[in-house]
DNA sequence: TTGAAAGCGCTAACAA
DNA sequence: TTGTTAGCGCTTTCAA
């Protein structure tokens, strides 16, 4: 036996097999082990085939760190974990972080958290980054102004965003975003064709791109209609009670007969006034939210909201980060998915 | 200079620095390099300064993969990502990862996500702890019957359970958990103090310990006021029109005027049954959940929900699994922590 | 207090 | 197709 015992049937050895162990049982070299592991298709089928019931008996798995040395990388990608804004709808994060840990897992990687220190953005990463901790990160919160994304393409540190670079021209990093635009309109058309011609919007405040595209959605919509949207605008913080104070104003001062929201959060607000006012949800007055939230889902009347395909992205982030890592030429600085309309009996 | 050029000001360089860069610039030994980094106090002041400094100019961060391999240990915690559950309201999981993750990094961890499978249960945890991926895990689902935590244990690998071996005798793992009776006792007497006497239960399925545990409660909070308990209860499934339905078929046959749910979504069916009967939450009817969710917080008139205290929760498994990894005696075997209750409109 | 030697387990490069 | 050699960057052990 190795310099280890390996006994079949016993409990996790004091260390775990090595290669070397392998390599002495079956027969054969340490290099070749390292293939029937990572090349097989260099072995001769009996041997491949002799190499791999060896692994199996021992229960052999590659030590990672050992690795991770020799190749210079770790199979790790790395996420800045914001918490959740409680008092809120927003657990965007939450259900991408699912989903990039499903499709990471797919292309053999595995998603490495660290915690977010607001006074300094780049702190983590640059300490993941020069450690070799992670082979690539992906940033989420572009909408800050982006210093990480800048920090890290001057780093020349791998990573993909979710989140296109708004406001930055020279941005040159790739990204991967969802047209909130084409959601607003989705939702917007929806709308109308339900028969609503005042339809108001109630979004972010100017400073915020996201919330702006939005908006852009629910605009351009209504003028392709035809329909008026003077007076019928508003733009709050993203919390219940101003989204219930701008439905309150705007329902007085211009008789919406439904609302798009750039967010769930301010569709709650819009919801709670309707309660107020004994108005039903769907029935008296039509409201969508934006994102699909668990609040969402779970209202009492069910919040017809917009959906962001976070699987999808997911996906494409991973895809992309791949050919990053490799090498590849990445094709297309940026990726735009398309979101889709959850109806409930909120509209 | 060393093999690899560190100009100062210059872009990251192809390889980083490593501990003999700084070593041959500061003028040292490789050793007193390592030693400065990990055990400062054996230098002298003054090389250690200038040993430092040195890493300071060449931005030098240990290689985590050559320390990995050296010591043995990854610094990295594993931790089994389950999927949301939609349309319900239980972001229980979430709220933790995010303490789960601030916890770690005080220690000096960082949290490793890998997916579920829900055919294997064991799938993910096998291959890490055989590759020595991770140092440790953090098992959440421990309600499935604990086949993680089994194996695990049979594995010696360390690991801290979320939530305790219910049913399971022979178990002899560490945990640490939230008092759900301690929950609901605080829920059910402060609808006491209120004044409520008829204080309705909806809670899940016999099968569920953690719900019968919530369920005790209650129960023994409203025996020990005296209180009647008979036609008050119900055990449902955890979907929202189920609680809705528990309620009616309550309102119908016992007249509560109060309630008291296994979890927010039941509770977002009480509501939703109180709306259908134009009963006013809080005033007509006072209703109270578990979990203190987005849904509690965001929901028009507010539900007072009990609240787990799951940054202690992280802050509790981190110290456990220290004292774990460091083969300290771990001095009990498991933590109970207790609730708060968050009181809003709805009660 | 500092330095030298050895080796963790793996894979790249090359030789047979 | 398989084997040999070397070395990734670090820390443990021991010597000076």
């Amino acid at each position: 036996m190795g310099r280890s015992d390996h006994r079949l049937g016993s409990q996790l050895p004091v260390t775990p097999p090595t290669l070397a162990d392998v390599a002495e049982r079956a027969g054969v070299s340490r290099q070749t082990v390292s293939n029937a592991v990572n090349n097989p298709d260099l072995l001769r089928p009996d041997t491949l085939e002799r190499v791999r019931q060896t692994i199996a008996e021992l229960g052999y798995s590659p030590n990672r760190a050992a690795r991770n040395l020799r190749t210079r990388t770790s199979s790790l990608i790395g996420l800045r974990f914001t918490p959740v804004q409680e008092g809120t709808a927003n657990a965007t994060m939450d259900r991408f972080v699912h989903s990039l840990v499903e499709a990471s897992e797919e292309a053999g990687y595995h998603v490495l958290l660290f915690p977010a220190d607001d006074d300094d953005p780049i702190s983590g990463y640059d300490n993941l980054i020069s450690s070799t901790a992670v082979d690539a990160f992906v940033v989420t919160d572009t909408y800050l102004g982006n210093p990480q994304a800048t920090w890290l393409s001057r780093q020349r540190a791998p990573f993909v965003a979710f989140g296109r670079p708004w406001d930055d021209d020279v941005a040159r990093h790739v990204w991967v975003d969802v047209d909130g635009a084409a959601g607003t309109r989705l939702a917007t058309q929806h709308l109308i064709d339900r028969g609503h011609t005042r339809i108001a919007w109630i979004g972010w405040r100017k400073d915020s791109p996201i919330g702006e595209d939005r908006r852009a959605g629910w605009l351009s919509t209504m003028h392709a209609n035809g329909l008026p949207t003077t007076g019928l605008a508003s733009r709050v913080e993203d919390v219940v009670h101003s989204g219930a104070e701008a439905a309150a104003v705007l329902l007085d001062e211009s008789r919406p007969t439904a609302f798009v929201c750039a967010s769930d959060t301010l569709a709650m607000g819009v919801l709670h006034t309707l309660w107020i006012r004994q108005l039903a949800p769907g029935r008296d007055v039509a409201v969508v939210g934006f994102d699909d939230s668990q609040v969402a889902q779970v209202y009492p009347v069910g919040l017809t909201s917009v959906r962001q395909p976070l699987e999808d992205v997911a996906v494409e982030i991973v895809r992309t980060l791949r050919a990053l890592l490799s090498h590849q030429q990445v094709e297309t600085r940026g990726v735009l998915l398309e979101p889709t309309l959850t109806i409930r009996q909120s509209s």
